[in-house]
DNA sequence: AATAGATTTGCAAATCATTTGCAATTTGCC
DNA sequence: GGCAAATTGCAAATGATTTGCAAATCTATT
């Protein structure tokens, strides 16, 4: 399994950092929602909760920086962000250029060829991570016929 | 070849916009430079010819609808440009994180594989194009022996 | 090469996302 | 519980990008 929010709990404790109401909350979102999400939309997922905005910029920029958490800016608008690998299963995302919509896959072509290795021998440039995104047309956007760079 | 400026200034054309000044400029910058810049930086290597902060987003925007270039959000900061595959080989990145500095890579382990075809079968996703960036330690970094979740 | 008409630019002001300062509040620990 | 340190909320600051509009530029035509 992977690690869990109380892992995380420790992680930030040992670190001097304290587990806050604020912190537990937006790490809860990033764990229920399937796919990445943008601040905003993090903070209005808490609204109930009576948290801030800042407080969830300030979350997020610590959890980035504790490698808890990725940005992944994905075509337009305010970057989204999720769990990284050791919170859940290391994927990539389908991105439909028409509607938006993201979809996870988990086959990951980095790690099944050799290519990390392969350019660390080749250029001394050691890969510790990486991002893939694939655009295109997802399944209801491609029946529908739709195009993306159609009317100019 | 890849297409070229000439290309390029054919294809506004026959889409009804007009080939400027500001336009060929930020062209010219992208063109001549290897690795994705920021729209402040391509502004600022445009300093003698007095073409505004506001007309590079705006060329920056246009060509981007056009698909001849796409934005790659590395990391920190700003989103950065560069051409499309069409308009030079088809590349991905290693972003070093201690230093920033960016490689290009050549080898592509999406067309390598089979991927494409792979997403097609299984999910009916038709992906049109990706985005991989790599993320680790270039030579130099590795050799000072930096480490960037150092210091806490 | 001058003109008409449409597009684009510069500039300043507006907007959007994110960060910050600081007093009040919460958290970890004895 | 009580204290010191870390964190939060709020409002104001910042940084990046977009927009409105009059002036300038560009394409096609004469």
């Amino acid at each position: 399994m992977h690690k869990t929010l109380q892992h995380i709990r420790v992680l930030l404790g040992a670190q001097g950092y304290f587990w806050t109401q604020a912190r537990a909350a937006v790490l809860t979102v990033l764990t229920t929602h399937p796919s990445p999400l943008r601040a905003e939309e993090i903070h209005r997922a808490l609204q109930n909760r009576h948290i801030n905005l800042s407080s969830v910029y300030r979350a997020l920029r610590l959890f980035e920086a504790l490698s808890i958490v990725r940005r992944v800016a994905l075509g337009k608008g305010a970057p989204r962000y999720e769990l990284t690998d050791g919170y859940r299963d290391h994927h990539h995302h389908l991105v439909c250029d028409t509607c938006g919509r993201i979809e996870d896959v988990t086959t990951c072509p980095v790690e099944a060829g050799r290519l990390t290795q392969q350019i660390q021998r080749r250029t001394g440039f050691a890969v510790r991570s990486h991002v893939l995104e694939l655009f295109g047309l997802c399944r209801s956007c491609r029946r529908r016929g739709v195009s993306t760079t159609e009317s100019g």
